[in-house]
DNA sequence: GCGCCACGGTACGCTGTCGTACCCAGCGCA
DNA sequence: TGCGCTGGGTACGACAGCGTACCGTGGCGC
């Protein structure tokens, strides 16, 4: 979705938060962005390393892992086309607490030096204001995410982690294993096999060998209930619309369907 | 634990974050602030309500909990003298997406208007620095949450958050029911029970109706394990000195016990 | 065309935690 | 002094998810 827009700055073309950018509050940024091809699987932020780089991502999606626990390290949440990784040099870490690799299939991001951004957020309140909202936002997911690990089952929780997938994958279809989603929600692989062959029957999803294919968003969505949604949600009122809802749950009604190749959401509120 | 020290303000005696701050930045804040005194179970942090009022703890823990979850909140994590309620509005929102409520026996806490705070940290970047900063701490803690939720038994969980509760209290005795950390946890009431039963017989916490008294606290970390220690040595490397660890994990050797009454750390890296 | 290996299907016993439920006791209040 | 309520002790069956393990197979690399 909305990868190859247009109307816009073609640079930014990919990252919504970039694009909610009013044009001055880019323009501190534009000029410095590279665009990078990430691999599946690599590491943009390192945990104890002092920042050098943030990234906007287009394509890929990040995977923001706690690095304070030693292995076998649970997801805090996902960053895809509607954040940043990078975003606590933002709060004054000199060193990320946090370990970000990439997701799925690989893809592109733009970069830019840490120090750059923090200049452009020094010279702009605006500019620090919505990258600031967007790590606001990043609490929230990480909010929800304890609340699922809590409270809810585990095909919850994989429903969950699927549709935010979904929400910053091009297309229906993810490339990821089975291993991939059990060690980021900290269960066994073998239960999320077990998971989908149950999502399989119900016509949910489609599951080959590292692939995933979703088939019927809204129910999976029935699937995750309240633990998915909100965050979402709140990204759209706060930032700019995203994701690929269709129940949309609190203040967002229920419309937006997916496909429509190009949405030309521009700033956003 | 350092409610009276002195000579530092005077009101700004019991909240670690204020007496962090250098005393110009300070002096943008303290004119404002108004000590309150808050009852068990009061709720001082509303979600989905506009932001009026921003807390520095002295005396009262406070629990944020998830709001955007129907009954039932998990917690998220825990703010005493060493932090602040309300971060979400430096962060941009305009309505709080998190609930924060005193816990234990109540106590006091600097209240400020939370548009003061707005201003005073629009004017000063150091000030606005600190606060940020300590809005990404609270974001490790609750990262650290998401991992012990999902990778700890139900006794190295409790261990943790009596623990956090321990650091952010007075003395060793904490006013707190089964109930009460077992909502936070999001476990059954019973497995509280039946879990300081063992803890007490190993003489680690002495329990009464309502009361829990630590007595052991090396060997509540021993249980606890690596889900505590880590958010805390952080804050004390990015902020001041904070906690009663005894083993100290991390990059802090174990020492670091709590009064120093002023660390003059000012605006750091 | 073959071999290797990562991925996934499947099974079994185990146990931590849950839901529920009932009762007792400490303590505030009348 | 007695009442009632809240907090805590205890029990039991149910079961979700775990650890482990083994094997088949798809697909890539050689």
């Amino acid at each position: 979705m909305l990868t190859t827009s247009s109307i816009y700055a073609p640079s930014l073309r990919g990252n919504l938060l970039l694009r909610s950018l009013a044009p001055g509050d880019a323009q501190l940024l534009v000029p410095h962005l590279k665009r990078v091809e990430l691999r599946t699987g690599e590491i943009v932020v390192s945990p104890d390393v002092p920042f050098t780089t943030v990234y906007f991502p287009e394509t890929i999606v990040l995977c923001v892992r706690d690095a304070m626990r030693g292995d076998r390290q649970p997801a805090l949440g996902l960053v895809g086309l509607e954040g940043m990784a990078g975003w606590s040099s933002l709060l004054g870490a000199v060193r990320s607490p946090f370990l970000a690799a990439a997701e799925m299939r690989g893809g592109t991001a733009l970069a830019i030096s840490a120090t750059r951004v923090q200049e452009a957020s020094a010279a702009s309140d605006t500019l620090r204001g919505t990258l600031l909202r967007y790590a606001g936002n990043f609490m929230m997911q990480m909010a929800s995410t304890i609340g699922s690990n809590a409270a809810d089952t585990v095909e919850r929780r994989i429903a969950r982690w699927i549709l935010m997938l979904h929400d910053r994958n091009e297309g229906d279809t993810l490339d990821l294993t089975h291993d991939h989603i059990a060690s980021a929600l900290y269960v066994r692989r073998a239960s999320v096999t077990d998971c989908f062959h149950v999502l399989e029957g119900d016509q949910i999803v489609r599951s080959t060998r590292g692939r995933l294919v979703v088939r019927d968003r809204a129910r999976l969505e029935r699937v995750a209930g309240c633990a998915y949604g909100s965050v979402e949600a709140r990204y759209g009122t706060e930032i700019a619309p995203f994701g690929k809802a269709i129940v949309g749950r609190g203040p967002r009604a229920s419309s937006a369907f997916i496909p429509s190749p190009l949405q030309p959401r521009g700033v956003g509120a």
